[in-house]
DNA sequence: CTGGCTGCAAAGACTTTGCAAGGCT
DNA sequence: AGCCTTGCAAAGTCTTTGCAGCCAG
């Protein structure tokens, strides 16, 4: 089992939650999915494949409890939400696929002089930020050359 | 007539569209909200006032059409999509108040360093970024206290 | 055992669409 | 006049909820 997963099922148990089938096919799911970002569809799809009845609606369940105990992170873009394991460390920030859905961290924050910026210069207290870059991979603009 | 309101007839016009009433409403409605994003439904309360039979598809209609014009500008955050005039100028960052929903554009990017290291150490090709910035502007922080 | 989870079915929120009548330019 | 727009009603999409039975810890 990736040790990843592991830390998973750790945090989950600590929360109190159950670690039950449809839970662990999902956990697993994210965790083989590398980042690409899903929508639930696509994850109900992939876990019909391994437990025929599992329900829409535990799907949805599942993926806001995730989502508010930090293990995984929603993000809406092109009228769409989908969501992807969520990385480790405080803030940070996204190339996303537009194509293919997969995310990649960007290395820094270009955050620095902009925080000193509000700080310093403005009435605004600034609680959480947002970036996201937009674009397609390599991989993505090749298949669309042919 | 405000000077902002004529140009965005002028565009409309230049693209063939037609000024009905409900439109000029709306139009209003947004250059006296000082960027204040609002919801669908809040627009469509606003319009009510005015012009009793105006129905919601036709606020939802041209809510898409401002928005492909690119008069108004569609942000989706907190599970809401909200609506507000859009800037001139070409890519811009805002600072949005989650409690009043009023929005200030920041000054200045904070992208060049950004760009700059995705261009040249990364295969990804950046179409567009967002930035947000999410927190509390003076206003409603006071208000908060009482 | 027992409180959290699930399947099922139904409802809910928000948005979109088809069509005939109406109204800008 | 001609085509874009609108009102109306209905449907569509995605997501949420209530409830009874089930199961992980």
């Amino acid at each position: 089992m990736p040790k990843q997963l592991k830390q998973i099922y750790k945090i989950i148990r600590e929360k109190g939650l159950k670690l039950t089938p449809a839970r662990k096919i999902m956990l697993e799911i994210f965790v083989n999915s590398d980042y690409k970002l899903l929508n639930a569809s696509q994850i109900y799809d992939l876990i019909k494949k391994q437990s025929k009845k599992t329900n829409f609606s535990t799907v949805y369940r599942n993926l806001e409890i995730f989502t508010e105990n930090e293990v995984v992170e929603k993000i809406t873009y092109n009228e769409e939400t989908r969501y992807k394991l969520r990385e480790q460390g405080p803030q940070y920030h996204l190339m996303i696929c537009t194509l293919c859905h997969k995310t990649k961290p960007l290395p820094f924050c270009p955050f620095g002089e902009l925080e000193t910026y509000i700080k310093n210069d403005t009435d605004f207290l600034p609680i959480k930020h947002h970036v996201e870059i937009y674009g397609y991979c390599k991989k993505c603009r090749q298949q669309q050359e042919d």
